[in-house]
DNA sequence: TGTTGACCTTATAGTCACTATAAGGTGTTA
DNA sequence: TAACACCTTATAGTGACTATAAGGTCAACA
């Protein structure tokens, strides 16, 4: 399979499949004769590992550490427990900062009722004042 | 008032206040003949204004709208509100986006209760099925 | 035979809002 | 004279791609 057929399969882009090949994440792929990338079933399915880690928001840094634990399926899985749990707690403080944030817009949006002068916009001058 | 004074004042890095500059969000300060920034009391309240922006997430390039709306304070605030309005949208979608994913990674979390070998973990088989 | 078209290759730059580093000039104090 | 805190500019790095350029490969069609 060449890397256009792959990315078709799989929902992304060739250069993103280039790109996560240059980072590591991927294995180097054989080449035809004429130097095209030529991708196997073991690709695909390492693709398919990447882009689910991508889907709930791991780094690449993270998907590189659970690959290692995915080389050595006889060690203990904790590590992996480990890194999902620190990943939600961020995902949780992720959320926390914006409902703060939302209530912070909410309050700022009732200052002003759409139709006034610039200068007498209550968003502006709420910006204005900072914080609190 | 030098750049350092200002940066401490206004609890941001020197770097940061001449990153505003060179993006045109903050007016070009005299110099003295050592070739110093000199800041005044406007440079002060226009980066208060910014810094009032960026904790509500805003862009430097929604800051920039919102600056030529200040500077117009007879025009009408509709493209104010219009903005800000935007904004709570993309946030409230933020949110959205985030309760999904931390719903699923709950749901992964309970597939494996820590104390597995690798090739038992649930949760890297979880992830290797993809989204659903 | 030529040429169109879809595919592939590499290399480089851009995104966003900074942050870090380097290499050097200025000005006050010891 | 030297140490020190401060200032200057320029350049590169962050993360995870995305876009662009310039060119090579291959099958099909006129």
């Amino acid at each position: 399979m060449r890397i256009g057929q792959l990315a078709r399969k799989m929902g992304v882009d060739t250069q993103t499949i280039r790109f996560y090949e240059k980072e590591g994440l991927l294995p180097t792929p054989d080449r035809q004769k004429n130097g095209y990338r030529t991708y196997g079933k073991k690709h695909g399915e390492e693709l398919a590992f990447i882009l689910g880690c991508r889907l709930l928001n791991l780094s690449l840094s993270e998907i590189r550490q659970l690959q290692v634990c995915r080389k050595n399926p006889h060690q203990p899985c904790a590590a992996i427990n480990t890194l999902l749990d620190d990943h939600i707690a961020r995902v949780q403080s992720q959320i926390a900062t914006l409902e703060a944030l939302q209530q912070q817009l909410a309050v700022l949006r009732k200052q002003c009722d759409d139709d006034r002068a610039v200068a007498e916009c209550g968003i502006l001058a709420g910006i204005g004042e900072g914080p609190r």
